[in-house]
DNA sequence: ACAAAAAAGAGGATTTTCCCTGTTTTTTTA
DNA sequence: TAAAAAAACAGGGAAAATCCTCTTTTTTGT
């Protein structure tokens, strides 16, 4: 399978200046072609749904409000396998990098990048089905050194999502049992298993994992 | 003071990419020239002084690592008044708008503008000398109405702060008193009067103040 | 140097959080 | 449909956090 050019490229990125402006940037270069853009994971579902011609690569922003972009790697991972996505993200934060790779991206980007590493990794990507840079690298190799710790990737219920949601603001147990229906009992309960399985001391740390995960904020 | 055509525009964002691809799309449009780019606003000063020709507007990036929007646009409001700056951010934060306008920042714009808004808004900069979106205004007028509560920026105390970032933490009082050499009394009486000074109930409440206004994290 | 202000510290009581070991109820699954 | 697993709930006690008023020490302004 071998792809010719013009390369068709993909957009998935929700604020529009940095798009429109990347859209530009990549149609400047040589035999690379922006097909579309789109604003979120939804958007992008329903613009690949009613076009025929897919992308060879979709940029794919992390970072967006309604369907992030771990959850519109692992759409694509399963309906479109063949399309390859290259990340695009504001920070480098190891864990996100690894959930990404884990679910199907080809690559890992930052954007402080200058124009010309972006084009020779969606060349790379293209050609060589992946583009890892040194930070990737490193990270996958941390990943698989750690023995202990996947701590990582466990996951929480609803409930207990609710739960450190409402325990990350300046609710009580009490109140915050009401708000749910449940018994203070019940919710205690749900502290506990979470300060267990998470390795956490007390409310403050349920607030900063809660924090580290995108669950507030 | 009238500014002609073609209108000189700086750039001041850390992540290349964006910047690059922003700058295509400005020399795109008619009239416009990007004349350089800086990585932050220690960048920006010194490009600002070895070159002879200045921009007439900047658009400056607020989320810097080294010198961020709200120190660079005082430092341009000193140095140089003359030039126009359009503040560009991820998102709208309402306090850090009014600083930023009430720093100097003749308009504020989000990212997820489109390139059209984009050329509006500088145009508008330099022909009108501000450009405010409906946001900015309603921002600008809950800060007028507002009698109490400038709850905002008032200042704490080297201390506190210390305090603060250690109660963002699994920490107990008892330990943060250690680590502070002060008595576990003094902790409890820097607790209450931020409680008191920040309308707080508990500690969970003080763990998103210091999220919010970025003292960790 | 001295009064005023700020910082540090204390006593003591209440509430909330935290922790452990259980039982009862509901849901899942073989 | 019976057994197993998961979810909900409870008692009771220790630790930490919260809240109030108050005294002592240190710093500051003039």
């Amino acid at each position: 399978m071998t792809t010719k050019p013009p390369y068709h490229i993909a957009i998935v990125d929700d604020h529009a200046l940095f798009a429109k402006s990347l859209e530009k940037l990549i149609n400047s270069f040589e035999d690379f072609d922006v097909i579309f853009h789109a604003i979120n994971g939804f958007d992008l579902q329903n613009k690949l749904k009613e076009r025929e011609l897919l992308p060879d690569v979709i940029l794919l922003d992390i970072n967006m409000p309604v369907m992030n972009g771990l959850e519109t790697m692992e759409w694509l991972s399963n309906h479109h396998s063949k399309i390859k996505v290259l990340a695009l993200t504001m920070e480098d934060e190891e864990s996100l990098m690894i959930k990404m790779i884990r679910s199907g991206a080809r690559g890992y980007l930052l954007k402080d990048i200058y124009p010309d590493a972006l084009k020779a990794a969606i060349l790379e990507v293209i050609e060589k089905g992946f583009y890892y840079t040194e930070e990737v690298n490193i990270a996958l190799m941390n990943a698989l050194h750690k023995k202990e710790t996947p701590d990582a990737d466990l996951k929480l219920k609803k409930k207990e999502i609710t739960f450190i949601k409402l325990a990350s603001t300046e609710m009580t147990y009490k109140e915050i049992a009401e708000e749910m229906n449940l018994s203070p009992k019940t919710i205690d309960g749900y502290r506990q298993e979470l300060f267990n399985k998470l390795h956490l001391k007390n409310r403050v740390g349920l607030v900063l994992y809660a924090m580290k995960n995108n669950l507030i904020d």
